[in-house]
RNA sequence: GGAGGGGUGACCGAGAGGCCGAUGGUGACGGUCUUGAAAACCGUUUUCGCGCAAGCGAACGUGGGUUCGAAUCCCACCCCCUCCGCCA
């Protein structure tokens, strides 16, 4: 959420962010609601001191003049009118402050879209192959550890079932990323719960604006993760931390469930883009002056996944036409799949800045006595695992056909 | 799912229509005393909104209602605890 102190301070500011990220004259409306909530808020304050200083000396007296009384209860009228018009205008405020985007940080390149994105850095060279590289859904068939039919059987498309060392495979890269995380880079694990309340999904910045990529319940508010993202940002809801314990690391195992009504028909080969992905995600909450810093170790430490496995990758930095929602910097990293011939996304590593803390409401005391302060909260996967588990069969597949994991994860296997 | 009890500030815990943003205690912070510390004593200590400010407004699980006035009364919902039932 963007400050709307901030939009009456320097309003070409922020409507100038907006631009960058391709939405134009959101300000405006949000402008005149708050016009509209602060006028009606201060005539309502108004009436209520007058109210509340005429009921404090009603207390006192012994008689009550009826005529007074016949007013006091007017007034009372008076201002319960108002109290629903604040109160609408308040919700419709909030309404469109919560559909915008956060402001790209001013080091974000500018651009239009995700061909302006520009390539960071890249490591390892893809391997030269002496044969054609299988995909991996030929390599998964092959070998019988992905079942597209079975798993199209049980739950529709965009489903598969893993079989034997395909599922022991995934569950080896989840070990070992979590190990990884928590063992070398200082990450606590959370194992959080997999379905959430609404207010969480507000919280992290998936509702309401994108309502239509997230299952829930029909019956009860339980709204299932879209990623561990969600959970993480949610854990200090509503809290006032203390500055001596940030910043705080996290990471977490998830499965993720998306409609991916967007992007219908896209990817729906292989197991590149499914209503189900494990994610191994990681959360940072920090003060404001470590984020950008945090945001580099938080892109390192994903990367060293990939490194480890031996895997060739990029880094892409996004532009602010192509930056999430919530994002105010945003790397991607790709992996390479020699199988399928492209760059699949493994990670996106954003600083969202005090935006998801603003709308989840958690602060830190800087010092003791001092004034709470929003944090700073980023967010990286660490890594994704299907895409990650799809980088291993095609870069490590032989010429026999079999496949040869990376080696640090014999210990796994 | 059924029965009963309960949700008050960082924590414990009072308050049962106006004198209550809330007694008291713990903790934390500052001070006195002390060579230093402890103890004792004194003081400070919720958050948000509006306003240049003085100040005003709001919040006692959440949302409604009664009343000139609600932490306190009424209704609904949520959550926690105990017991019973069911169950991986």
């Amino acid at each position: 959420m963007i400050d709307i102190r901030l939009i009456r301070e320097d309003r070409p500011l922020v409507e100038r962010a907006m631009e960058l990220r391709g939405s134009t004259d959101a300000i405006g409306p949000v402008v005149e609601a708050d016009e509209r909530h602060l006028k009606l808020l201060r005539e309502m304050e108004g009436l209520r001191a007058r109210h509340n200083q005429t009921s404090k000396q009603l207390g006192r007296m012994k008689e009550r003049p009826p005529e007074l009384m016949e007013e006091m209860k007017d007034l009372g009228e008076q201002i319960a009118e108002l109290q629903r018009g604040t109160k609408e205008a308040k919700d419709a405020l909030d309404a469109l402050l919560l559909e915008l985007p956060n402001m790209p940080h001013e080091s974000v390149p500018e651009g239009k879209d995700a061909e302006d994105n520009i390539i960071v850095r890249s490591w390892g060279t893809p391997r030269q192959f002496e044969f054609e590289p299988a995909s991996h859904w030929d390599i998964g068939e092959r070998l019988d550890i992905i079942d597209f039919v079975r798993g199209v059987k049980l739950s529709g498309s965009r489903f598969y079932v893993l079989k034997g060392l395909g599922a022991r495979l995934q569950r080896a890269l989840i070990s070992f990323m979590l190990d990884l995380h928590t063992k070398e880079h200082g990450y606590r694990e959370i194992y959080p719960p997999f379905m959430l309340r609404k207010e969480c999904m507000v919280g992290s910045g998936n509702l309401p604006k994108f309502a239509d990529n997230l299952y829930h319940d029909a019956e009860e508010d339980f709204w299932f993760v879209p990623t561990a993202e969600v959970p993480l940002t949610n854990l200090h809801r509503d809290e006032i931390l203390d500055g001596s314990e940030l910043p705080l690391r996290y990471v977490a195992y998830t499965p993720c469930f998306r409609r991916e009504k967007m992007a219908a028909g896209k990817d729906t080969r292989g197991i590149k883009r499914g209503h189900q992905f494990d994610k191994v995600e990681l959360y940072k909450y920090v003060r404001p002056d470590d984020s950008d810093a945090e945001l580099l170790t938080l892109l390192t430490d994903a990367e060293e996944v990939l490194q480890k496995l031996e895997l060739p990758y990029r880094v892409l930095q996004l532009c602010t036409g192509d930056l999430g929602f919530a994002s105010c910097k945003t790397f991607d990293i790709e992996v390479w799949a020699p199988g399928c011939g492209e760059w699949l996304e493994v990670s996106s590593c954003s600083n969202c800045g005090d935006f998801q803390a603003r709308r989840a409401n958690v602060r830190f005391r800087a010092e003791v006595g001092s004034k709470p302060q929003f944090l700073h909260t980023l967010n990286g996967s660490g890594l994704a695992l299907p895409r990650v588990l799809i980088a291993v069969l095609e870069n490590c597949q032989q010429a026999d056909g079999t496949v040869l994991v990376p080696e640090i994860l014999n210990r796994y296997m």
